[in-house]
RNA sequence: UCCCGGAUAGCUCAGUCGGUAGAGCAAGUGACUGUUAAUCACUGGGUCGCAGGUUCGAGUCCUGCUCCGGGAGCCA
């Protein structure tokens, strides 16, 4: 008989009438005296159960099926039919339920038939996709870098894997995780007292990325459009909603370009990817919208279709000294925006995503590029209504005697970024790119107010079981 | 790391003025002629986060600690 997924079964791939196995979780059961059982399965391929009907006559009805509870593993063969009762359009009639895997302590299986917390759920991140909010999640997840992929792709720009291990210390961008093999017991130390990395694996001091960016700047001084995916780690103590010590990262990267063309990228790619979700996810997005927030949909739609307020930073300074409101934080050029500044124009002046562009260029990194004004830098931030900045981004210095110059301002030894140096040395070009943080983007599609909650396994400050 | 809040049954929570613990869901048993997180009845289920203190008596008041959440900083 031949296996078909709940998907197939309910979206008319699967034709009526015909018999076919379907293969799942219980989600719950429902009895019936007319000597009947009601079984809502699901096997993760959409959010819809398929229900099940299970005559007593089954040979093993009363000692098996009238005792699956949620969480329990079947195979159920049977005729796909039209249901003899509301709710569904379709249901399996069984000729066989076959019980590949029982839950052993049925008052103890974490996850019910009810709404879980978030909380909770976490402390069963092995269980948790088993819910219908985290599958809807997982599947929106996939589609959206599925998207993210084919938006690039069919732009012309070449995915390029760049390491996870690297030996620049000082990126620029937080603190790092340390690599090494290092018996930490008993380490090597050299005639200083100090501790002894040639001796380590790599000979020399390693840590987990922070960003692919300087990286993939050289296969864009090359490949002219590229972009990075991949996991990226910052050991900072952040314990807030919207920070993970390893989290995924979106960085394009495009050569003979300008922060003009860098924010037109951010834009168009945020729109073709969230265009592209809504019409893939439609019911995993309903169910999430109905969880959250209602309007989640309807805003979705409107920011693919509307075109971003862009604003330099100096006119957003002088947004938020006219606007009246009392901040915590005084508003002065010069010094970056907080948070609070950040939500007040993304939410409340704008009412949607913002672009803030040319930003001073003391409060920046030493890569940026140095405006005419040389006073600001060709940086820019996309914030989101809800989730704050999702893209951080800028044209980068692509001037040698600029880029020094800015590496001694930031007290950052030249010696150690020789290579990225010798991009400005050999037929440097203009170029820009952004960071665009994965986990924060599928948070503000799903509605979701948690960045822990759209990946399988968070990990953050004193979090890393699973 | 700082500020605020929290921790009571498998889960979600209530617990008044300090007097030895409750509900809903889940689980078990039974009832019910096709149910929709079915319904109804009954049953079992507790180191009230940990350690001290005050008190005749602490889930409740006090101190310390642990863990969790929200906000802030850092940033994507």
């Amino acid at each position: 008989m031949q296996w078909v997924t709940v998907k197939d079964a309910l979206t008319g791939k699967v034709p009526v009438d015909s018999e076919v196995t379907l293969k799942g979780w219980v989600r719950t059961r429902r009895d019936s005296k007319a000597g009947l059982s009601f079984i809502q399965l699901n096997d993760g391929t959409c959010l819809a159960n398929v229900q099940l009907v299970a005559q007593n006559t089954l040979p093993n009805y009363a000692d098996q099926v009238a005792h699956l509870t949620a969480g329990c593993a079947i195979e159920a063969d049977g005729v796909l039919t039209p249901s003899q009762g509301r709710g569904q359009s379709v249901e399996l009639q069984a000729s066989a339920v076959r019980v590949v895997g029982e839950v052993d302590d049925p008052e103890t299986y974490p996850i019910q038939p009810k709404a879980h917390t978030y909380e909770f759920l976490r402390e069963v991140a092995h269980l948790r996709p088993r819910t219908n909010t985290f599958g809807a999640l997982t599947r929106v997840r996939h589609e959206l870098a599925q998207a993210i992929h084919q938006f690039l792709h069919g732009q012309g720009y070449y995915w390029i894997s760049t390491p996870i291990i690297t030996a620049s210390d000082a990126e620029g961008a937080g603190q790092m995780f340390r690599v090494s093999t290092l018996d930490q017991v008993n380490l090597p130390r050299d005639d200083k007292g100090q501790i002894d990395y040639s001796q380590d694996f790599f000979g020399q001091e390693t840590f987990l990325t922070v960003s692919g960016q300087l990286n993939v700047e050289a296969y864009c001084l090359a490949l002219s459009r590229v972009y990075t995916f991949g996991p990226t780690f910052r050991a900072e103590n952040s314990n807030t909603t919207r920070h993970l010590a390893e989290f995924w990262m979106i960085e394009p990267e495009i050569a003979f370009a300008d922060l003009a063309a860098n924010a037109d990228l951010a834009e168009a790619m945020l729109k073709a990817v969230i265009g592209q979700v809504l019409e893939r996810c439609e019911d995993d997005l309903a169910f999430l919208a109905g969880r959250s927030d209602k309007e989640l949909i309807d805003r979705l739609r409107n920011l693919a279709d509307s075109e971003f307020v862009r604003m330099d930073y100096s006119e957003a300074v002088k947004i938020l000294a006219e606007c009246g409101k009392r901040f915590e934080f005084p508003v002065s050029w010069g010094s970056d925006l907080q948070t609070e500044h950040e939500r007040y124009l993304t939410e409340v002046h704008v009412g949607s995503p913002v672009v803030v562009m040319n930003y001073p260029e003391k409060i920046k990194a030493f890569y940026m590029r140095l405006n005419e004004d040389e006073r600001t830098v060709a940086a820019m931030d996309v914030l989101a209504p809800g989730i704050g900045e999702i893209i951080g981004g800028a044209q980068r210095e692509e001037r040698l005697d600029q880029l020094d110059r800015r590496m001694r301002q930031f007290h950052i030894d030249p010696t150690h970024y020789q290579w990225y140096r010798d991009l400005r040395r050999y037929g440097t070009v203009p170029h820009a790119g952004f960071g665009l943080g994965f986990e924060r983007l599928v948070a503000y599609i799903s509605g979701m107010g948690n960045v822990r909650d759209v990946i399988a396994y968070p990990r953050t400050p004193g979090n890393a079981q699973f």
